[in-house]
DNA sequence: GCGAATGGAGACCGAAGGGCTCCTGGGCGG
DNA sequence: CCGCCCAGGAGCCCTTCGGTCTCCATTCGC
């Protein structure tokens, strides 16, 4: 019982020959003839009486006739919605990003998506990237908006946007504060208040004073920026953060050290076929792309 | 995008692999993945994202998918509609019967029918017999019981069930009544009620005064017979109504002539196939048939 | 890091199906 | 009563579809 069967059936059904089916099928009437038999021994039953010239609906006919119909139409209406999903955005976008860049990135990026796109249901994620990494690569994410990792997964792609210059900081009644030029075995004679010790921004610190043969010492740790912030500026000790979190709030320490930078960007599964909700979105990522942070990204 | 592709499709998607799903649909992994680039290239895109081992749908196999899902289970349930037809009696019946039948022959029978049968919706219609013969010919009726055609239809399958041996009856004060053997020549001179002149049971009548050379002397006529009972009761002319119509109420006229009998019976469409509750119906009027009324239809 | 295992896809082949042409047969109208 | 219309059957051919074999990529274990 397939369509071309039940389109078969519902040609003769509505012309009431099989003749003028075959015409409207473009085919021949024997051709018609064989697909309502080999319809009629499936469900073994007769769909038509043949009576002289005419023809007229069985019992079963009159049964099936209304589904046939209505099969039809539900196979041509997913036709036409696959056909319309060529270039068409709609549906639903699943993003995750960062608590730090969906508060200070995102914000005018979304509002002109879901003007643009008002069909497209977002469904925003606030996760840590890692948990983001791990989504878009089991195709839970379609779309990260995070910090970048050093070593990505060779599935995903991924394009940094911006870049974050992170500052060495304390609040302005901190010991740090009334130092000059410092360097950073200096700064571990005071506690510091860093992101987790999983995430990538830690890493990339970590890997600083490792490089100079130091441990950090932490004294508490938390994955929201800005509670680090606030901790930071009631003096429970010295931090690392984007300078554009800063401004003016907190003290900036001037280290004896290369700064330390962040790329910030959006990761994709480089083998899964992105919605055109999602095309539409990383155009816009794409377009809010600082100048410069392609190359201090990778 | 016929069953089989759908099919395919559901089972690849519910499964997560090509080759769970060729063994759910008794296929080889080949033949699944065949189907499967047969529906992607006529909708022109993919459906799965094949990532190293496993799969997943891309925004055109979402969007596929619960559609897929409601084809088949509609496909599904047409079929299992049109098994469930083979023995089970439902749906409706259109019948049709004389209102003389349906007086004195069919109650109790529809009665049981409708007790062995609730759910069939009765559509029965009192028609005179020559518009039920047209009726069941174009298929508007399925079953008619009423008096038979003398010739009918070849297209008609004609099954009698009872005889009607009509009797010459008056009212018992009509001049009539006091005679006693009468001849068919004699009852001309006395104005007859009878049913109308486009009836079988009229033109039974009048054939037989025709072969003795004889017109009828019609005062009015009607196709109730219940209606010509009372005009001949109240003395406006002699009848010819069943016997068992009479039972006391007039005068039975004894006439040197063979008796008349009227066949009753059901007529269906030869060629068309009946519903369950039709053969349902056909096999209680069965049941009802009078001894030897086969024979004296015949 | 290399080999084995797993899973999908392509090449090829055989069988089946489905369409076409031609023809038959039954009904219906002239 | 003959011709026409229309459904169905026969034979033929090509397409399709499924199976087997094989390849290739990924992944997992050692």
């Amino acid at each position: 019982m397939d369509t071309q069967s039940l389109q078969a059936f519902l040609a003769v059904a509505e012309s009431g020959s099989f003749s003028r089916a075959a015409e409207q099928l473009h085919l021949t009437q024997p051709a018609v003839s064989k697909r309502i038999a080999v319809l009629e021994n499936q469900i073994d039953a007769r769909l038509f009486d043949r009576i002289g010239r005419g023809i007229s609906l069985t019992e079963a006919g009159r049964l099936l006739l209304p589904r046939a119909r209505q099969i039809l139409v539900m196979v041509d209406d997913s036709r036409r919605a696959l056909g319309n999903l060529e270039g068409s955005v709609g549906g639903s976008l699943t993003l995750a990003t960062s608590h730090h860049i969906g508060l200070h990135r995102l914000p005018p990026l979304l509002k002109a998506y879901t003007r643009a796109h008002p069909e497209v249901r977002l469904d925003l994620h606030f996760l840590d990237s890692e948990e983001a990494y791990q989504g878009v690569l089991d195709g839970s994410l379609e779309i990260a908006v995070v910090t970048l990792a050093p070593h990505p997964d060779p599935h995903l792609e991924v394009e940094p946007l911006w870049v974050d210059r992170l500052g060495f900081v304390c609040a302005h009644d901190h010991p740090l504060a009334s130092r000059g030029r410092l360097d950073l075995h200096e700064l571990c004679e005071f506690d510091a208040v860093l992101p987790g010790p999983l995430t990538f921004t830690r890493g990339l610190i970590e890997a600083r004073f490792a490089a100079a043969g130091l441990r950090l010492p932490v004294a508490l740790s938390t994955n929201y920026l800005e509670t680090l912030k606030m901790m930071t500026a009631i003096g429970l000790g010295w931090s690392l953060l984007p300078e554009r979190l800063v401004a003016g709030e907190l003290h900036e320490l001037t280290i004896d050290h290369p700064p330390i930078h962040r790329p910030l960007g959006y990761i994709v599964h480089r083998s899964r076929t992105l919605s055109n909700a999602a095309r539409a979105m990383l155009a816009m990522l794409e377009a809010a792309r600082e100048p410069f942070a392609r190359a201090a990204g990778r």
